[in-house]
RNA sequence: GGCGCAUUGGUGUAGUUGGUUAACACGCUGCCCUCUCAAGGCAGAGAUCACGGGUUCGAGUCCCGUAUGCGCUACCA
């Protein structure tokens, strides 16, 4: 039987990274299993439900470059099938109308209100089953009915027994059905509740593999009395573990903003491909300890059993823009922009460059070897796609920002630079050729007679050329830019030297 | 309140059936390299494997309890 799983968001914000871990691991369950991945946007909440969310949603996924299989399945379309289901239980006696009349509940509360009504029932003697609509006759039901009182649809669960299903990442699951209680299918209005949706949508698509967040776990056992009831099978559960603040609290948008959000990512220069390897080590090991994985090998590791159980703490310090997020993510990005064939990371910084106005149409073609160069030489210091754009603003455009604090190390301590920066510039103009080596050679004579070291020429140079104090090799970034930016760069600093050293101390 | 799940250095994880100095990655420190900063190389700090009992010749690994965290317990999803 093929394979079939399916991510199942609810389109209430903006795709959290916990959701999209969920997605890129059914993906890959899919891929590695030769299966079918699908996509069914729950917008069963209509009051919560927004477009503009299911649009980031799946945006958020190609990023990823997550595609699924078929058609996108939108649950409220659904909403008829899942009420016929509910009914058609009713008719066989496995569910019941509950006429209580529906409580008003506050949202903010009802955590609280759980556990205050538990503690009175379980003071009074009442259980799960002491619904005194549970047993009604079907003659009074249909009276109430033809009445025209409202009634919600709750599944009858027998009185003893308990489930069982067998979890495959935490393992065999039982619960006893005191434990659960009558649950509603169907609110008084009509609307279906998400526990009957959920299973009557993967019965509908088939689905093999239910893959999702460790805060279901419990509630699957609901889900399993679900299948049963309506004489479907019951697909294999897998439950990932969460993925927690740095407090180990909840991992949320009002409380943590945009960090949880994937978008965030993509809009702070990572690479899919890095984000989705670093989203792929979150709760899951490869077993040859081996992280950085292309994507091909990554589904051929990938396996539900090396799923661990426990929560994942996803860290970053809010208030420190060094490390606004996971460390190990930023790195992981530095690796894979450090590492990837150039060709490869070409689309990526194109649209860095064309979003900065940085780009030109000659890059494309007869300066394509020119930039393909420059970004390997610049590259390595990258941590982001946005440093091509920042800090290697320079070498794509002439119009680049001077570093405060590279001037003053680089450039304000030595004032012998301001004549002996343009006396370089003429030395380098009459080098023919205009090499690494020869810009090397020609710089380190220079500064023999003159009788400076050729460290202070050098960062001098990387300041006046780049407007940075770090950079790659100075002989590289003479050739990279050429002779003429190099030496025309260089001569340019005489006037805001001086403007400078009345700006005072940076 | 009840039920469930988890607990290995700061973080992510490895530790297959209990067996010598608890492994890897990120981060951190130092050194090397060097024109800077990275990268890279080398070295190092950091874990009484949550705690307390047990079983055993021997436990991170098995059992019980405690604590803490998280989840579920809704006519939310």
């Amino acid at each position: 039987m093929t394979t079939r799983v399916r991510f199942a968001p609810s389109p209430t914000g903006y795709l959290h990274i916990g959701a999209a871990r969920s997605a890129l691991f059914n993906w890959l369950y899919a891929k590695k299993t030769g299966g079918k991945f699908l996509l069914r946007i729950e917008d069963t909440d209509l009051q919560r439900s927004t477009e503009e969310s299911t649009r980031s949603i799946i945006e958020g996924m190609e990023w990823l470059g997550l595609s699924y299989d078929e058609e996108i399945v939108f649950q409220s379309a659904n909403a008829d099938k899942h009420r016929a289901a509910a009914h058609k239980l009713v008719a066989q006696g496995k569910a019941y109308r509950d006429f209580t009349p529906k409580a008003e509940r506050d949202d903010a509360t009802v955590k609280q209100g759980i556990a205050e009504r538990a503690r009175a029932q379980s003071a009074e003697g009442a259980d799960h089953r002491s619904n005194p609509f549970r047993d009604l006759s079907q003659e009074e039901s249909d009276r109430r009915v033809a009445n025209g009182e409202p009634f919600a649809v709750r599944l009858k669960i027998a009185r003893e027994g308990k489930t069982h299903f067998k979890d495959m990442v935490f393992g065999p699951q039982e619960r006893e059905y005191a434990e659960i209680e009558d649950l509603v299918l169907l609110r008084s209005d009509g609307h279906p509740l998400y526990n009957l949706s959920v299973v009557i949508d993967d019965i509908e698509m088939g689905i093999t593999h239910v893959i999702r967040g460790q805060d279901h776990l419990t509630n699957t056992h609901k889900q399993v009395l679900l299948y049963q009831a309506l004489g479907a099978a019951v697909p294999q559960f897998a439950h990932l573990p969460l993925i927690l603040a740095p407090n180990k609290g909840k991992l949320s948008k009002r409380k943590h903003g945009e960090v949880v959000s994937l978008t965030t990512y993509r809009d702070r220069g990572f690479l899919p491909a890095a984000f989705r390897n670093f989203l792929a080590l979150l709760g899951w090991a490869p077993a040859d300890g081996k992280e950085v994985l292309s994507l091909p090998e990554l589904i051929q590791q990938f396996s539900l059993e090396h799923i661990h159980r426990s929560p994942a703490v996803f860290n970053f310090q809010e208030n420190d823009p060094r490390h606004w997020t996971d460390e190990k993510a930023l790195w992981m990005n530095a690796e894979y922009i450090r590492n990837l064939p150039a060709e490869e990371l070409l689309p990526a910084v194109k649209a860095e460059l064309r979003a900065n106005k940085l780009w030109r149409d000659e890059y494309d073609d007869e300066d394509r070897d020119w930039l393909l160069k420059t970004i390997d030489l610049i590259r390595q210091r990258f941590f982001t796609l946005k440093d091509f754009s920042g800090q290697g603003r320079a070498y794509f455009s002439d119009d680049f920002d001077f570093e405060p604090a590279a001037v003053n190390k680089n450039l304000r301590k030595e004032p012998r630079l301001r004549e002996l920066l343009p006396a370089l510039a003429d030395r380098l103009e009459q080098t023919v050729p205009f090499t690494i080596e020869t810009a090397e050679a020609s710089l380190r004579q220079f500064a023999e007679d003159t009788g400076v070291k050729a460290g202070l020429l050098i960062n001098g140079s990387r300041t006046m050329l780049t407007g940075q104090a770090v950079g790659p090799s100075m002989f590289e970034v003479f050739e990279i830019l050429g002779q003429n930016r190099s030496v025309e760069r260089l001569r340019s600093g005489v006037p805001w030297f001086d403007a400078l050293n009345e700006l005072g101390d940076v």
